[in-house]
RNA sequence: GGACCAGUGGCCUAGUGGAUAUGGCGAUAGCCUCCUAAGCUAUAGGUCGGGGGUUCGAAUCCCCCCUGGUCCGCCA
């Protein structure tokens, strides 16, 4: 790893006010100035001094300004209505920046090697039903927050968590056997699944007799009643065919799956032993773990039944990753109507005496809604994953087409994968209202719009007959620092992303720094450019490596040409 | 009833203690003999849900209220 200049920079400038204003236990707040005449970066530490010093802030701003010495790279201090704004010596800056992002190429970015092993969780479709597009939320989420963690420096394991147990698989198998019995689709299996599940579903509302024929199902499977088992077998591995070919698709790669079927024994075994250490208590039949105390409720682990539930489960996969895997760091992408159920969980596994319950983490999202209202597989009014593939990716073709490109399939598909992918990326905390019209949009704040702009990069780079990374600089131009100055920010960018868990931090980023090139494109000439040609030329490469980098954290590809 | 999340121009959105609130869509007016027009430029559009408070400074923090959503299940 290089080094990162403008986090250097701000290190040494910290030093030099803290020399300047000599006082402990101050903490010293940077801030980019709304302007780029007024600086390169600004503080307003003298309004915090005033109360301290009883001073004037404007005046404790100008005696900063005077008595600072200034580290190599800062030209000056101004103090500006009690601002004190810095001024970087903009080409030596410029210049460092642009040659150490060409140097560490795909590294640029990275964070430091940290010790810490990371698992994130993410995706966990259940078997026998649909993938849609909510499904893509959370694959895209959690793909993305794991390239994060990834790249800042953290040993990451990405885990699938499959749900292939429980009523919704009894359902589908009761309306399997009693209406398709022996149907083997040619191909969408696992769609075909998720249609007989609704199906079951529905019918089953309506008649008593087809419940009491499910509840048999229901007991058959969970008394791993051979025949029943054969066509669970069966049926579970059409729906995990079609979550692998969803996966490839996307390029998103596990280096792991769990599967419920897998951990529930090993969590009825975990619920007993609570009991028996007195962690849990037995409360009509069932195991419960009383967190009353800490505003929790009671957290049922074991029904009265002796059967698992999910927290019987998620127990035991928890104990798997701390113990097998020896992860120090648990990410959950899970929806944010389990907030509480992973309150309980977490607080759980700490009184089970787990150190890493502390560093055990829920990402919640919100729901991709309908403008009609909710999605629900049970109802069978979802949008798939597949149809909204191929639509997207049948409008993409058709404008790649317009433009004469020859790889029109391949450029299509990255162009169809990277919408879907970056509409998906916005602030979790926030609905998606999904609409046709917004999904088929390339333009403006959308991933063809970057994935366009580092095309256009490529283009110029292939047109300059000899490329050298060698330049010096003339006269700086407004668009041409911005630029520069953008393109410092990615460390910091990725950084922040992996320490607050917020990939939309990347997202949000790599759209602005779109922006910024084609601004700076439409100014500034490089081919035949009069001034600054090698470092139009070495700007230009360097913002190629950015978007390229940013994008890849996003799981979104770069295409040369489009 | 309790808890959590969201509320920013017509619509979507950035910004969670700092300077004049960021962009996109849509609208209007321009720019392809010039490195790809999936682009660029300009114009119009704002009680940052409402009201109090804390602060030198609030979209951001605290309190109350309104609207929408979610959870409080031996479902996942």
């Amino acid at each position: 790893m290089g080094t990162i200049l403008l986090k250097n920079l701000k290190n040494e400038l910290e030093n030099s006010i803290r020399k300047a204003v000599d006082l402990e236990e101050i903490v010293i707040v940077f801030s980019r100035p709304p302007d780029f005449k007024l600086g390169d970066i600004a503080t307003p530490l003298s309004f915090e001094l005033a109360k301290k010093l009883k001073k004037n802030p404007m005046q404790i701003a100008k005696d900063i300004v005077d008595t600072i010495i200034l580290p190599e790279g800062i030209e000056r201090a101004e103090n500006s209505g009690g601002y004190i704004n810095f001024f970087f010596d903009r080409k030596y800056f410029s210049k460092k920046t642009v040659m150490t992002i060409i140097n560490e190429n795909d590294s640029y970015g990275k964070g430091e090697e940290k010790k810490e092993k990371v698992m994130v969780e993410y995706s966990q479709p259940n078997t026998h039903k649909s993938f849609h597009i909510g499904h893509l939320r959370n694959v895209c989420l959690g793909d993305a927050l794991a390239n994060i963690m990834e790249f800042s420096g953290y040993p990451t394991v990405k885990a699938n968590y499959i749900g292939d147990v429980g009523a919704h698989v009894a359902k589908c198998l009761w309306g399997y056997m009693k209406f398709y019995n022996g149907v083997v689709p040619e191909k969408n299996r696992g769609e075909f699944l998720g249609k007989v599940y609704s199906e079951a579903d529905n019918k089953l509302k309506k008649s008593e007799d087809y419940q009491e024929e499910y509840k048999v199902v229901l007991k058959n499977l969970y008394e791993e009643d051979k025949r029943t088992m054969d066509v669970w077998r069966m049926t579970r591995e059409w729906s995990l065919e079609e979550f692998n070919r969803i996966y490839k698709e996307l390029g998103v790669n596990f280096d792991i799956f769990f599967y419920e079927s897998e951990v529930k024994d090993e969590g009825t075994k975990i619920a007993k032993e609570l009991l028996d250490k007195g962690v849990a208590k037995n409360k009509d039949g069932a195991v419960i773990v009383d967190l009353k105390e800490y505003g929790l409720d009671e957290f049922v682990i074991l029904r009265s039944d002796g059967t698992a539930l999910y927290s019987t489960k998620d127990l035991a996969l928890a104990e798997k990753k701390f113990q097998d895997f020896k992860i120090d760091l648990s990410l959950y992408v899970v929806g944010s109507e389990q907030k509480f159920y992973f309150k309980q969980l977490f607080k759980t596994l700490e009184l089970m005496g787990f150190s890493q319950a502390k560093r055990c983490y829920h990402l919640s999202y919100e729901l991709v809604m309908l403008e009609e209202g909710k999605m629900s597989s049970r109802e069978g009014n979802v949008v798939l994953y597949s149809e909204l593939k191929d639509v997207v990716k049948k409008e993409a073709l058709k404008q790649v087409r317009e433009r004469n490109i020859s790889n029109a399939e391949s450029i299509s598909e990255i162009v169809t994968l990277g919408a879907l992918k970056y509409s998906m990326m916005k602030d979790n905390n926030k609905r998606i209202i999904f609409n046709w019209k917004k999904a088929l949009d390339f333009e403006g704040d959308t991933a063809p719009y970057i994935q366009y702009a580092h095309a256009r990069a490529s283009s110029i780079l292939k047109k300059i007959a000899v490329f050298t990374s060698e330049f010096e600089i003339d006269e700086l131009n407004e668009k041409e620092y911005k630029l520069v100055s953008l393109l410092s920010e990615l460390p910091e960018i990725v950084e922040k992303a992996s320490i607050d868990y917020r990939p939309d931090y990347v997202s949000n980023y790599v759209y602005d720094v779109a922006k910024c090139f084609n601004e700076f494109y439409h100014e500034c000439h490089v081919i035949n450019a009069e001034s600054n040609k090698e470092f139009r030329a070495s700007l230009v490469k360097a913002t190629k490596i950015v978007l390229h980098n940013a994008l890849a954290l996003l799981g979104i590809k770069a295409p040369e040409e489009m």
